[in-house]
DNA sequence: ATTCCTTCTTAACTTAAGTCAATGTGGTGA
DNA sequence: TCACCACATTGACTTAAGTTAAGAAGGAAT
């Protein structure tokens, strides 16, 4: 099960043999029963998570609607929006499906950046990456209509389409659940 | 002038005197003309700013038309996806003004992150704050219609109604400028 | 000053998303 | 098993953004 965090860590550098060992001994894993909220809009965050298995799904509420930020699934990284300070969360998480991650939190953090600059180094490269990611997307969501957006999540993260409920995708493209659905309904006659 | 680094960065940890003597040393700068162009779509990056004094715009062509990503204001770091990698740069970086900015290239940064540890793991919460905002405005975008977005850009960012065109601010707000135009028409009569 | 070009605005029309309401469907719990 | 509830679909209607096209306004260059 570690080897995934390593795998992923290896994405952007070569890992010392040191830290591998100390990545090793300092994981510590959880499972959450599908349904399990794992942070409340308002609550403080001390945790962040590296998904081994399953879903978890950001979101806030407005006018009673959920809104869906993000859906986080294997081998991603969820660091909750003021993670280990005392300000309140902006969102809730949630798991979508029976849930198992790698659990962080502040001060084993800050001691393994401590003892393992490379550590945060690399932490910096990854939020670096994400935040372009992040860019990408943001730019590509505003220059599509709401059907483009639809077959972009199709062709890029099929899953989402089953593990989610059709509000939660609507949501997460900026509709309605009427407007997903007619969607789909006028991409099958196609 | 330099000042307004360390004011920057001194908003997140304090700054040690070394690391004070470090960037003001190293602190190098340029200025550029209105409609100077910093980097093409399809070329390589070497070179990332911190604005003192102007504005820079992202964007990249579809269907030939310019689409804005971001506009760039004092105080704020740009820092090109792939900025120092052999990897060819998605959008245009272009000065709406005169600008003075205070220029990094990746052998530098490299340097200073070697010799200042806490200069890397500055750039990490940076790295990590901005992405938090990014993903709150993504968020905000994705829930409001073009009338509220154009709404909300008046009241966090006005100043860019005056640095923009209007097509410009359109395409950042995701709409045609005929849109913008009927919007801000019918909130004169409001 | 004139020309040329881009931007901005306006209008008429098309299209699709939002809204409201009704119905069907599937899952959960008592 | 049944009742209930949230979800998904569909239809009728409203509304605003996209499209196309034309004209007005402002700037830059000659």
């Amino acid at each position: 099960m570690e080897n995934r965090i390593l795998k992923y860590l290896s994405n952007y550098t070569t890992i010392t043999e040191d830290l591998e060992k100390a990545i090793y001994e300092s994981a510590f894993f959880k499972s959450y029963k599908k349904g399990t909220v794992l942070l409340k809009e308002g609550d403080f965050s001390n945790e962040c998570y590296f998904i081994l298995e399953g879903c978890i799904r950001s979101y806030f509420l407005r006018d009673g609607e959920e809104n869906t930020i993000e859906f986080y699934t294997e081998e991603q990284v969820v660091t909750p929006t003021n993670f280990g300070k005392p300000i309140p969360s902006p969102y809730y998480l949630e798991c979508l499906e029976d849930t198992v991650v790698n659990v962080g939190n502040p001060t084993v953090e800050k001691e393994m950046f401590q003892k393992y600059p490379q550590l945060e180094s690399l932490s910096r490269v990854i939020a670096e990456v994400i935040l372009n990611k992040q860019q990408a997307s943001f730019a590509g969501f505003k220059t599509s209509s709401p059907e483009e957006r639809y077959l972009n999540l199709l062709k890029t993260r099929p899953d989402l389409l089953q593990r989610a409920s059709q509000r939660q995708i609507a949501s997460y493209l900026g509709i309605k659940p009427e407007s997903l659905s007619r969607i789909r309904k006028r991409l099958m006659n196609k």
